[in-house]
DNA sequence: TTCAACAGAATTGTTGACAATCATGGCGGC
DNA sequence: GCCGCCATGATTGTCAACAATTCTGTTGAA
């Protein structure tokens, strides 16, 4: 605050104090159902506790965190229907932005496309979950740019971090993060090829494995204690 | 605060701020550019600033106010190719919701949607703008609520929000307005008949006239003194 | 006249304190 | 021993005053 370095523009500020906290679900070091005690989060990120508020308001908003009046937030549990749910519109949305990429694609998003993905191969290679998240979501927005809409981009984005909440068991998996990878370098080949019928399956395809492994943890790890086991497939 | 009968959670409060001033975006009471001060509007809507403030943020987020650090809040203009990006995801995402309507539909859908659609003809037929739009909105809910997502229907929804700041043009037509309930009329028809594609091919339809009409009106009101004629709407 | 600097007003951003609300745990009655 | 009730503590919600910033109109000199 008093460094004349960084003087952050309040909205700003509150945008960061909110990314902070998607990565850190992310990257599972807040779980599902954790409480986020607004004073506590102000004190550990420096910030003002009206600063995390209005995060809050922002993460609740795009549905990472729910929040109950006068009881606070949390980071929110995605029931598997509801997964299942969000992957299908991603699923819609994503093979609609790569069915109207313009091809042959303009060179300066291959060469992004290339750069960035040289980054994410690199964060996978040193085990930086962080990095490799970081680059993941890039990547996709550099891939889903090149379909010349802006709003459907974002609500591309938009659809992504619902699950976010979801990613923390991928998002920590070498396994995972490799095959994404692959599927990366797959995707840039088709695209260079212009090959858009496989391209458009590999986004599909692209999906699965996240999908599939949060439905399968969030069934073995969160049930709730309602059947009685830990592990109650479904209500 | 007194009176027992009214005590709204605070969240509730500023989303029921938030949505007064959309309705006023949507009715053409506020304008495009049209700047919004804190301390007015906390007066006119008997709150406190903080909660005009986050409601303000919400609607930044939305996408029909913008705001600039220190300086406040305005309705957005939406530029023409804007506008055009948007109608294009909400046609692709409304036709999708529509094909997955699964046919023949529940009878409680149609119930519903034949009680709204009363509801907005008869706030057309009294030229009631305001209710005509509350009524529109419910069955747009309505109808697309039948295709099972409910995450599909928030981005329905969150993309029709966008362009609220482009219906004032149409909001307050009565052409428009019969036109929007004639075509409401053949949705639930085509909808009875199990017609998937006239269904699908009316929700299409349906998005080209307030389109068209909003280009046409920001070109011929709103351009900027760039090339054209400054159009001030209020001293 | 035109430009720049400057004071004053209007408006937004920030802060800390206070009030309201909900969970927790102890206490007495049954 | 079990249940309901009230005191207590933790946390969120509300508020008004203060600080910082930007805008506006005016003054003075080139």
């Amino acid at each position: 605050m008093p460094t004349s370095a960084l003087k952050l523009q309040t909205t700003d500020r509150v945008r960061g104090i909110a990314a902070a906290l998607e990565e850190e679900i992310v990257l599972g070091w807040l779980l599902p159902r954790e409480r986020l005690v607004e004073e506590e989060l102000a004190e550990r990120l420096a910030v003002k506790r009206h600063v995390v508020r209005e995060a809050l308001a922002e993460l609740e908003r795009v549905g990472l965190v729910e929040r109950v009046p006068n009881r606070g937030a949390f980071v929110k549990l995605l029931e598997p229907l509801e997964v299942r749910q969000i992957y299908s519109v991603r699923e819609a949305l994503e093979t609609l932005a790569a069915a109207q990429v313009p091809l042959p694609v303009a060179s300066a998003v291959l060469v992004r496309l290339h750069a960035v993905q040289k980054q994410h191969a690199a964060a996978v290679e040193a085990g930086d979950a962080r990095a490799a998240f970081r680059a993941n979501m890039a990547f996709h927005e550099a891939l889903f740019d090149a379909c010349g809409n802006p709003h459907l981009v974002e609500l591309i984005q938009a659809m992504a971090q619902k699950v976010h909440g979801a990613r923390s068991i991928t998002a920590a998996s070498p396994a995972h993060l490799k095959l994404a990878r692959d599927e990366h370098a797959a995707m840039v080949a088709a695209l260079e090829a212009g090959d858009r019928e496989r391209l458009v399956g590999l986004c599909r395809q692209h999906l699965l494995p996240s999908r599939d492994a949060y439905i399968a943890a969030v069934e073995a790890r969160f049930a709730r204690p309602s059947g009685g086991v830990v592990a109650a497939p479904r209500p």
